[in-house]
DNA sequence: ATGGGGATGGAAAAGCTTTTCCATCACTCC
DNA sequence: GGAGTGATGGAAAAGCTTTTCCATCCCCAT
């Protein structure tokens, strides 16, 4: 493996030298003697070693990305989003799989420090419980004094900046959608109790319900994880239930599934007998039977526009810009009709 | 951030002691020196710094992942193995999408060369055109002199130990699962073309047909790259020809869907009128309807497989190990009867 | 009593790059 | 003609750890 001084000696000029011909440095060299050193560092195939930059404490060209589960399709999207824009910018991804531990997620943020990254990206859903909060938010601090930028993508209670769709909004989209439909009794499954993510879509549903003067009704709220199972269980709750809703709103789509599945094993048609409403858009909803409404997230452009929003303020040295909301948009699907009349 | 430095002095020792304290090293250290070292170590949360280890040629304790296309939810689960198996042992995961890109693939391989990982594991489906190949088996060779073990998941023309299912065996047990149901008219659905996991596949189904005694016809076999799309496309060819097949064996999962998915456009209904088959066992599978009949592929544990077989190769310095089959097993579900009678 | 050896700890180099400070040279301007 | 100046290039330090070689010291055996 070729060093800086192989080919400094090989171009019959000092590292330093080279070293200014590959950092387009300021100081002046040459027309010539950067020819003959380009030149020669072809011929090597010399890269500098990234592992020394990273030991002056100049850029190493990694970035950290915390992730809650990487195997969900919603993550999945957002890592891909976060990869393909970083590897365009010519920077690589260490990815970090918390399976949602804040322990495992203190403990990586430590060895990353280490790695001297250039930048850490929250993709890990945050809970809102203080939990190892303190701990994480002064790492960050930290990270922040050295001017390594830190981003969260969806919403975390980490002053950091966020990038995320509006959620309250959203979902006040999607049930106002509902409601025009001519939906009175309309089901809610919850998110991860804790999760801000789960607060503010039912902040979102709640406001439409207000709007419209249906009074909230807290029976027909159900607990949930984002699991499809979760979404099974709610299905069987909301059968036993008199008068039966006639529309599920649930908080991501792998609920909204759990719940379709669970609806038409019992014998209850979707959307016939009650309508099915998810959110995230992932891709599989397109492709079941009926085909299911939901909000769509824009996963992969969270994940690179995470990735920019590093770049930006590594460049810019402003560790503190402002949250990013990029738009969402209702996906009309075969799972949403009208109620059933009596 | 504390340095062995910073530990030494609070210690009152050299740094090479504290460094012997903390590897372990054979060398000898008085118990109660080690003790003081350890006690500041503690009290300063100090952590080596990798980097400087990795440019000694010490491990640097990360991992590179090549991996084709990370949202694909056959390698996110391979890729979720990998990353949690890696982590439960100390090392982080550098993921790389290529997009199937050769380009890409070699491209980060010569970058990740110079972050002296200590590993690389290939998730990327291999193609067996000459393409870079040659460039990329001279960096492998170069890995290996150099003791960084290389493996790959799935199938690869690359002289490196290999994990993956018998996919062979695993194509020939579904085809003979069909024909035992009374199917003598399959189609398939191909693979990408030129990737040696798409062959194999095929020529399981042509020995299974063998077995029988069925005549294998060329006209069955369509084109497919393992996409949503082609498996769309790939049913409505099926719909024209006649006379028509009684049940379409796809491989991958995603084609089957595809194929589920156009039939059903079509009016022709699944299993009643033509089986289905896939080939991975993704999660959605058993939630669309009719569920899915597939070989379940075990990719998380070829994922954690993978890690396994790269430290065991790192410790016993042997980089030509053997290739690891992991057992398949048919899962099957509703999306597979006997064919309709005349 | 003295030489040898085991136990313990340190000094310094190596690994690769960037950056700061310094040196040289050729001009130009007064 | 001499001094200041801009252009060009180099020497050396810094960044942090591991490892090799060396230096003590104490004890035991001859």
């Amino acid at each position: 493996m070729p060093t800086i001084i192989d080919v400094a000696k090989r171009a019959g000029v000092s590292p330093t030298t080279v070293s200014r011909v590959l950092n387009n440095d300021p100081h002046a060299v040459g027309s010539e003697t950067r020819a003959r050193v380009l030149k020669v560092v072809k011929e090597l195939d010399f890269i500098p070693n990234p592992l020394a930059k990273g030991l002056l404490g100049v850029e190493t060209h990694l970035i950290g990305v915390i992730v809650g589960d990487a195997s969900d399709p919603y993550y999945a999207n957002i890592v891909k989003g976060i990869s393909d824009t970083a590897q365009s910018q010519g920077y690589l991804t260490i990815v970090c799989n918390t399976d949602r531990d804040p322990d495992i997620e203190l403990r990586f943020l430590n060895t990353i420090l280490h790695y001297a990254a250039d930048g850490i990206v929250f993709a890990s859903g945050g809970s809102v419980l203080p939990d190892r909060h303190d701990q994480l938010q002064e790492i960050v601090d930290t990270l922040k004094k050295r001017c390594v930028p830190v981003v969260a993508l969806g919403n975390r209670n980490l002053s950091v900046p966020q990038i995320s769709i509006d959620d309250v909004q959203a979902a006040q989209d999607m049930t106002e959608y509902l409601i025009e439909l001519g939906h009175h009794s309309i089901g809610f499954i919850l998110g991860p109790a804790g999760m801000i993510t789960s607060q503010r879509r039912l902040a979102g549903y709640q406001r439409a319900l207000e709007k419209f003067h249906i009074p909230y009704n807290p029976s027909l709220v159900i607990e949930g994880d984002f699991t499809f199972e979760s979404g099974l269980q709610a299905a069987n709750q909301f059968i036993d239930r008199q008068p039966r809703v006639t529309a599920v709103f649930a908080s991501n789509d792998r609920e909204a599934l759990g719940c379709l599945f669970g609806l038409k094993q019992k014998g209850i048609s979707v959307p016939e007998q009650v309508s099915i409403a998810g959110f995230d858009d992932i891709e599989i909803l397109q492709y079941v039977s009926p085909s299911v409404t939901t909000v769509r997230v824009p996963m992969y452009e969270i994940g690179a526009m995470g990735i920019r929003q590093i770049l930006k303020a590594k460049n810019t040295k402003e560790m503190n810009s402002a949250d990013i909301k990029l738009p969402h948009n209702l996906v009309i699907r075969e799972s949403t009709i009208h109620p059933p009349r009596h």
